[in-house]
DNA sequence: TGGCAACAGTTGTCATGCCAACTATTATCC
DNA sequence: GGATAATAGTTGGCATGACAACTGTTGCCA
């Protein structure tokens, strides 16, 4: 009967409410100029402006590929700017602009709201341990992924040419 | 609960989750010649073949464009195939492949496998409140999704077999 | 100090995934 | 019966997101 056990599949569940509130986002975002991704970007910068975009990279846990273009996109429209480290030369620091200021309050209410009807008829207790769970299944799924990841280094096998 | 405490954000959280789940199935499914979409396709269709594409989108809540690129690839492989419908030629109706059955057995053990990796460490009842909670969250956003959505037809007709 | 590994970032490619616009077919209304 | 609406599916455009290959810079160390 594991067949007809999609809908109580965690895998498939997660993936739901991921995407429910992706197009959630989406759509009050649209309102606003921007993707759900972007905005993410912006939330975390606000609390972490300044940083490279490697650590950036690595704190959402994206692709420096991914965050790359997310940026260049956030640059374009003059959200945030990136700054040449002084000591570092590959270093590329990230700054939010002046402008975004007053979007980012229009963020923090609208996601407020969203996260207020997504866990709508959830008590608190209910809510701490469905936050427990996610941080258990997250932090399983870390040191799975990393046993895995083959260190993602190339070997360069002598060869000689 | 004013202030963003990134880490205990559900939002970010089941972002997250769901970004490590697909980073899994694709780096399992890869040794396969599958994405995780496409074994998502497969798993689906495996119980439900011969229905027709639009029926296909809306259980699986993805757009039909989505799902028929998703096809096309699969088609390619020859893993499923469209067959139109006898009395309405707009109709195309979906089936599995023969070739495809040795793989289903393996896809179905990865996924378990996945799965068991990613829920160490929590108990029966620990995991049943943790799906009850995400089908609420689920029921929540889809409800005030379709509060925000124009005209969406949406017959939520689960065909539960 | 010269060569090489490690690191920071960019670009290219592929596969979703959304929305919108389009074609083809069927159903409905007058 | 013919115009029109609704339905099924496809195609185009845009934006992630992952991975790989690449450039440029710095650090290391023999």
């Amino acid at each position: 009967m594991e067949r007809s056990d999609l809908n109580r599949n965690f895998g498939f569940l997660v993936h739901d409410i991921a995407r429910l509130m992706r197009v959630a986002f989406d759509r009050r975002g649209r309102e606003l100029g921007l993707t759900r991704s972007q905005w993410w970007v912006l939330t975390v910068l606000y609390a972490k402006e300044g940083v490279t975009k490697s650590e950036l990279a690595a704190f959402m846990e994206l692709e420096k590929a991914t965050l790359g273009r997310l940026l260049d996109r956030l640059e374009e429209k003059e959200w945030v700017e990136r700054r040449p480290d002084r000591t570092d030369r590959r270093i590329k620091r990230v700054f939010l602009t002046d402008r975004v200021q007053g979007l980012m309050r229009s963020l923090r209410a609208i996601a407020a709201d969203i996260r207020r009807d997504a866990s709508r008829g959830i008590d608190h207790a209910q809510h701490e341990a469905f936050i427990d769970t996610l941080l258990m299944i997250k932090a399983n799924l870390n040191s799975f992924d990393e046993l895995r990841r083959p260190a993602a280094d190339g070997h360069r096998e002598a060869a000689d040419d």
